[in-house]
DNA sequence: CCATTAAAGGATT
DNA sequence: AATCCTTTAATGG
């Protein structure tokens, strides 16, 4: 196994304020791993043995009910830990990662997690407000469930995803990975045939440009404005 | 306003 | 060719 290099996660936010040499201390415990698209990085209620780094790709973190529909809880994109079940208190993990694109993490064993956090209360807190943000990201999400229209969820859906992952282009900001109509569906509480409609309505409107699992926005203010429009 | 169903065309493998 | 993704239209809650 290649030795990494410190460079390769000092910037990232759970690393912020750590010296060189916790870094190094932190990497020789790593074991980096490939996950291909579609792949299962962990599943739910597995035993959470490892915890990860996301270094590139992104993953999505999926619920599955028990008729077998899937609910889309967020994505979470290079540079974010995922699996941190210790950190929650938690022996298992407590929903699916799967892999929406190819992806390249570390990954730690979950045992050392304590003698991390006591060795590093920069990482312990760093650890609390990623925990603080997934979890305000998801109360915001609970209300918007129970009070927004369809047509808003989705352009909420659609503006975070620019906003985590999205990449400027020539055209505006394309949202960086094969995302389909049944995914936003899955996201938002409603069906890929509502979303298709939607999206196809924004694009006569000039706002996104969307094709075949891409989609592109043009005009991010006025889906603003759409999302926070109220009914 | 939105879900469901059905049908059909395009894209992908 | 088989499968998946998207669009469109009709119907009904």
């Amino acid at each position: 196994m290649s030795r990494l290099d410190p460079s390769l996660i000092a910037d990232l936010p759970p690393f912020a304020g750590m010296d060189r040499q916790s870094l190094e201390g932190m990497l020789a415990k790593a074991v980096s791993v490939r996950h291909p698209k579609d792949s299962h990085i962990f599943r739910e209620a597995e035993k959470a043995n490892s915890f990860f780094l996301l270094l590139d790709g992104f993953v999505r973190v999926v619920k599955v009910t028990p008729d077998g529909e899937q609910v889309i809880i967020r994505y979470i994109a290079a540079g974010e830990l995922l699996g941190i079940a210790k950190a929650l208190g938690r022996e298992t993990y407590p929903a699916n990662a799967v892999a929406a694109a190819d992806c390249v993490l570390l990954s730690w064993r979950s045992s050392i997690w304590d003698a991390i956090v006591s060795t590093h209360p920069g990482f312990a807190t760093n650890t609390y407000s990623l925990v603080g943000e997934r979890l305000v990201g998801t109360q915001d999400r609970v209300v918007e469930l129970a009070t927004e229209r369809v047509e808003q969820r989705v352009a909420n859906a659609v503006l975070n995803l620019a906003r985590q992952t999205g990449r400027k282009t020539e055209d505006g900001i394309l949202i960086d990975f094969l995302i389909s109509r049944q995914d936003i569906s899955e996201m938002t509480g409603t069906t890929l045939h509502t979303v298709s409609r939607l999206l196809s309505s924004w694009e006569t409107k000039g706002w996104i440009k969307s094709g075949r699992q891409r989609i592109t926005i043009i005009e991010g203010h006025e889906l603003m404005m759409l999302a926070t429009a109220r009914s």
